[in-house]
DNA sequence: CATGAATGAGGTTTCATTCAT
DNA sequence: AATGAATGAAACCTCATTCAT
């Protein structure tokens, strides 16, 4: 019987205990990466750690338990990474460019991390068939994206626009950056994104002012 | 035993067999868009026909077979309805305008459609665990949107800009758009086509030359 | 897929769907009377009746439709053999006595069922835990017994009574004798019933007024 | 490693472990009684105790030691609290309606071992399936209240019947008077155990002879 | 003396597919 | 051309038990 899981934000249960729930994470965003979801069974998951099957269902409540913590630990890695390379910059033009370059490092870095992450975005489903995530599930995102295009618009640098559709666009953009990248092997991520990050410039650009 | 499919475009076998065809593709696409890729069983879409499993079997090789007509259907429909609306427009300008707007107009006229097809782009897996659809599989798509870009930049128009970048993100914001009405009743989707519209003209324009 | 479960009293189903489900039904009963509602898995349900475990999904909902199915097909077995044999009795006493004599010769001849019966009534659980069927779930044989207890002190027979209490006890001496007889082959069931029909002849007497 | 249990019916072990296994027993009833022996699985009883669930292990053999002893236990209480209740009452008569009243005391007091008694003598059963308790368990009850009948035939008090099936009769009646009162919460337990001896004591009497 | 961790068997259920009719 | 019936694999989950620490 495992403690039951305790939600702070502080880490819980033993050195081992946590050792072996990141070990399963590992593997299930490897297994999900690579197989997709819906061939990401607890079995293989388990095959591919090297470990029982019963051991994910030690750790963990159930499958859903499992892919919502890979959710939450990727998102989480993302967020950090993007935040801290924001820091610092004034401009809304220098945050978005940041924004979409940061976010295509972390992607050419935490390839497998990021495939995951969407693949239970879009597949993960409530007992009732109604999807767990679904695009609801990034409106924290798009209030944070629409943070930056209102500073800009408030500061002269930015047209007058719908901040909600530059959000939804922009977070569209780059995700498929990320999907097209992953399927077509040497694509030059960081090209791509100087290229999307202009694309979103030039969208937002208050008339007769160009940089 | 049936006569086995003949690939061509042309329609093929009888009447009887096109409409079964027929009837179970448009179940197989309600289903989908209702309950999801993962939860529509042929069980689930045989039932939603009112006819039996196995007429599924009959006129169908295996699930796949099925998915792929519900794609190759759905595609078709939207490009036959899109490439109508722009015939006749000159300028890349309004072939982009167009080009969006037409396509939310459809989706807001084939909702469950537009949604099955993107259920099975997105979950549809080869044997070997590999997408059947990946964003691979929008070559064709951005071919064509590739084609108005570089129309707009040799006629002036358009910046110099990468356009494979420019139709991906293009792609993305489109296929969002859907998703993003689909999971917010009441959002006004025109509007919506409209200010998206606005977005990739401003991304593409020349310097110093709005409309 | 089977065609739902029409609730009506009339049997629904094909031909052969009704003999598979009868066939699912006697192997059930004879798999719980033989090793007990616990050991009565799906699996070996379906090994004893020859056949693959799938079926038993085909033809029922779930193992908890099997169970009640045999439920509702022993009761009504039992009921219909002991009516049969109480009607044209007119005096309490004699009803009683029939009542005590009809159940015994059922259960002699119908051993597995009757045990089946007893297991799962005892076993079958809610999904909550709760018991499906309980003490509760013996009210209509309660009150059948009453009509008999009531009747007789109405009519004289029978000294006065609290008729629930009696109805209880008859219905537990009753099961008791089943499981008695169950438990120690060899057991003479026929003397048995003869001497409980006694008891509750005895104990139901009015004073002063013994037959 | 544990030494290996004494069967003897003195007590073993040093104190911790005495009290340890007293805990785990307490444990075991509360939740079979609660929640049925089916769901009365070892990481309950120790969830519900407490504790680890390795510690069951250690001082019990297996399941099936820990649910005897559990009956062991509760059948030494209910026995000793009769017991003590009968003595100095001579006649048969009141022995009778001594035990049956003092069972329902007992029952009143101890509602969650005699309920986990019932479930285990019920449920439990041997490696081949059979029962490990059956009716043939209860042999030392029948055989002790047979020495009640006996004694009232022998002075006169009670008619000539078959004293093994008045035995069995009468314990189906008291367990029953259990399992009713657990079911309907507010029955009057105290009411229903004379009217239960009320039965007894008529069925029993001599011809004639009403006290 | 106690624990946390791990195991693997076994449970029910869902599903795509095949086949005789 | 269509159906109902059957199959067996695979999924997730629960559980009693074992073992190193």
């Amino acid at each position: 019987m495992r403690p039951e899981n305790k939600p702070t934000g502080q880490e819980s249960g033993s050195f081992i205990e946590r050792a072996r729930r990141a070990q399963i994470i590992a593997s299930a965003i490897e297994v999900i990466a690579d197989q997709g979801f819906a061939n990401a069974s607890l079995a293989r998951i388990a095959k591919h750690a090297g470990i029982s099957k019963g051991v994910i269902s030690y750790h963990f409540a159930g499958k859903d338990e499992l892919m919502e913590q890979v959710v939450d630990q990727v998102y989480a890695d993302i967020a950090r990474y993007v935040l801290e390379r924001m820091e610092g910059h004034k401009s809304a033009t220098a945050l978005l460019r940041t924004q979409i370059t940061a976010v295509a490092q972390h992607m050419r870095e935490h390839r497998s991390q990021v495939k995951a992450l969407g693949e239970i975005f879009y597949n993960l489903r409530l007992p009732d068939g109604t999807p767990r995530y679904g695009v609801a599930a990034s409106e924290e995102l798009f209030q944070s994206l629409e943070l930056i295009y209102r500073h800009g618009q408030e500061s002269g640098e930015f047209r007058l626009f719908d901040v909600r559709v530059m959000a939804v666009s922009h977070t569209a953009a780059v995700d498929n950056m990320f999907a097209y990248w992953v399927t077509h092997p040497g694509h030059d991520l960081d090209a791509h994104a100087r290229e999307l990050a202009d694309i979103f410039v030039h969208a937002t650009r208050a008339e007769g002012a160009l940089p």
